[in-house]
DNA sequence: GCGGCAATATACCGAACGGTATATAGTCGT
DNA sequence: ACGACTATATACCGTTCGGTATATTGCCGC
């Protein structure tokens, strides 16, 4: 059964896919639910609450199968060029999935420092850094100079896949397999290669 | 002599990098001017002029100074290390110069496709996507195992030097000269290298 | 010294903003 | 059948939103 808050999430999400939580009003989304103002306050408390369930659900969900597929070694030792890939692969495979909250969490990849929308992502995208980052970390044990360039190379790989995807929601690239492997092998061994 | 005209763009990129363009009101930017509300409008407009006005200034600077950054094959015949360097070098340089424009300009590459962020912000967006992409399609020309990847190319160099450009301006990194280095060399030839 | 224009201010507009006091309907345990 | 609790609606709050009609100032050409 669809419940209420699930019907406000889902409207909220779309809305601000669309044109961006600042510039979507409470009343719209209350109108766009089929509820009144009070209703969304109790689930919710605030506006800035309604995000925050939303990321709580999405976010912390994006943030879970990005760490399953980034574990390493996990059950792949040695294999880096398998583990990038289901990385770069969870991160298109949400887009595909559920293209609104990718677009929302786009938006709040580089949002200013002094937004609701900082304070409320945040901590979900130091997660996502954090994750992608201890995968180099470890993978510096088996290949030994990459040690000390973890940071370095976490925020390019998550800049890249991002790339990838404002593209793909945007509807001027389509991700498929090979293009993902392309991705994954430039990023190991160069452009040229 | 510093018009009222340049005040209220230097007051208006600061509010918008600190909290947003939507979130910021036009009656305080006006305060924080010293002037009055109908002063920006005869200047700018409406609030999306005066964004537009901001955009055209800063935005369109940056895309020049990219451009001739990325010049290729220019004087620089076969030496894409060299432009790929100058290029970064170029982003990080703005985010040092200017570095309320930086934040406006990393928050509004994935803004949503509804907004009059992005109705502002697209053409520059494209400019700048579009420079990179031709420096290698011209460097595809020297290069053939890279020729029909450019648009790829941009998508992941753009997006690695933005996370470069957010680490950076939220503190976390000091981008010097040996970094640069490091970070188009892993470009060119992978991380390993 | 006066017409015209660029640049500013006072005072105001209707609409939308986020949020709430209060009342009401259903459900569930006792 | 009644108290408590969950979930909802009506009607309203003060504030701020982007924007403007109108008046005034100062300068420049003639």
């Amino acid at each position: 059964m669809e419940t209420t808050r699930d019907r406000i999430l889902e409207v909220a999400v779309g809305a601000f896919a669309s044109r961006g939580y600042e510039a979507v009003g409470v009343q719209e989304l209350c109108e766009s639910s089929g509820i009144t103002k009070p209703t969304l306050y109790y689930h919710f408390g605030s506006k800035e609450g309604l995000l925050a369930a939303l990321f709580a659900e999405r976010f912390g969900g994006f943030n879970g199968r990005v760490a399953t597929a980034a574990a390493y070694p996990g059950n792949r030792r040695g294999d880096l060029a398998g583990v990038l890939l289901a990385t770069i692969g969870a991160f298109v495979e949400e887009a595909r999935d559920d293209p609104d909250f990718s677009r929302v969490r786009l938006s709040s990849a580089f949002c200013p420092p002094s937004s609701e929308r900082y304070r409320v992502a945040r901590p979900y995208l130091e997660a996502l850094y954090g994750t992608i980052a201890a995968t180099f970390e470890s993978a510096a044990l088996e290949h030994g100079n990459m040690a000390g360039r973890a940071a370095q190379y976490a925020a390019s790989f998550i800049g890249a896949s991002d790339a990838y995807v404002g593209l793909y929601l945007a509807g001027d690239l389509d991700p498929d397999e090979a293009f993902l492997r392309r991705a994954v092998h430039y990023y190991m061994h160069g452009i040229f290669s």
